[in-house]
DNA sequence: ACCTGAACACCGTTCAAGT
DNA sequence: ACCTGAACACCGTTCAAGT
């Protein structure tokens, strides 16, 4: 792990085009914002290199290839979510995890598009599952429950990100709503019916918590089963 | 806004013939083929074109642009998930309807690729929730929670496929038992301990059936509140 | 040693021409 | 009317040369 300096520019000294200074977290911090901004399709090596004000080359001797550097992204792209553990009951602990992945993951969408790309284990998304298990297990589920519970809630909370409504879901809505309106009805009666709430719960926007109460009594109640059997 | 658009370019008599015999359903069958056989980044219009045996800018007689063209077989690769309605109780139907929603995803990775980057509403895609609505309002749920219940199961199971265990993940398992193991055991204590369990769970084929039944007695307890308050 | 432009094999798409 | 090659502006990456 390099200490450098945070690279903020290369505004160096005039007619000192020796060296680039460059660090691999620079190019990572770079790319990382580049993706914030524009998306993975604007996550270029060109465009990269660019922003950098280095050659387009220069960043394959940081990174072998553009898969290794996005590897290099995902993980410190995890390792901003910084899931931290908070007081209180196991439950009320899961819920703020979740919402504060889920928060990050709306915040930076990129991610997501990343980790849908380049599914990967790195030490960094290994936190996110060290800190639900963590509290998985004090809360007394073994070590089978506690890892799938930790798997669903992860697949619901990255899926919401990737498969949910989205920010700008107002056009979103209004686009669905018409689109069930000139649907013929004797072919699709429920959703004709249904077309306000149908369009309305593409966006609405206490959704995620919504399903995520509904995962977290169906843990708790498989606690409770276990117990039962005791 | 428009409500509708073309995926035929052809406005002539049905039956028209070209030069190349094709129609814009034999190009959006061979788009869906090439897209399984090699995902999204193998469906290129250049490819495309060769694969049907002509020049690469026939296709854009047919579609004005390659989203136009990923619109129509997301569209296409919809209508072929057939979302039929089983016979029985409305918790058995849903679960068999979103099991099958769930094969048809796995066995065309392809799909939520597509879907991933092109959400979209069309009459293809729009027939999965009218199944699981009609499921829904005739056990006895408002649009509301219908609605929102559907949106649900929706994320839960498009996220899990392209979050969840892949097909192939026997490797996988190992690959992340590896990747736990070589993390330091002072900051993943609860993952070091569960390390069997946790790369167990990333390839548990009955995952998927795991969280939907979470998810489908959490919808059935709605009723159960709501029938309580009467 | 580090950095990089030129070049190659790909993309989607515009344009002008082919039949 | 339908079809298409050439060309343009992109991509990731190899290679050989620049300093």
């Amino acid at each position: 792990v390099a200490a450098e300096q945070t690279s903020t520019g290369t505004q160096g000294t005039p007619g000192t085009k020796a060296r680039t200074g460059l660090s691999p977290d620079d190019i990572v911090d770079a790319a990382l914002a580049l993706l914030d901004r524009e998306g993975l399709d604007g996550l270029t090596m060109r465009g990269l290199a660019r922003e950098l004000d280095v050659g387009t080359m220069t960043v394959y001797g940081y990174f072998r290839s553009k898969d290794e550097l996005l590897d290099a992204v995902i993980d410190a792209g995890a390792k901003r979510m910084e899931p931290e553990r908070p007081a209180g009951p196991w439950k009320a602990q899961l819920r703020e995890l979740w919402l504060s992945i889920r928060q990050s993951l709306a915040e930076h969408p990129g991610v997501i598009e990343l980790r849908f790309k380049r599914p990967i284990v790195s030490p960094g998304a290994l936190e996110l599952t060290e800190a639900a298990m963590q509290i998985l297990r004090d809360a007394g589920f073994d070590s089978r429950t506690a890892a799938r519970a930790y798997r669903i809630l992860f697949i619901y909370t990255f899926g919401f990100s990737a498969f949910g409504p989205k920010e700008s879901s107002l056009a979103d809505s209004e686009r669905t709503k018409g689109a069930i309106s000139a649907l013929p009805a004797d072919r699709y009666p429920a959703l004709r019916e249904a077309a306000e709430e149908a369009a309305a719960a593409m966006g609405d926007s206490g959704l995620f918590e919504f399903g995520l109460e509904m995962l977290l009594d169906s843990i708790e109640r498989l606690g409770e089963d276990a117990s039962d059997e005791l």
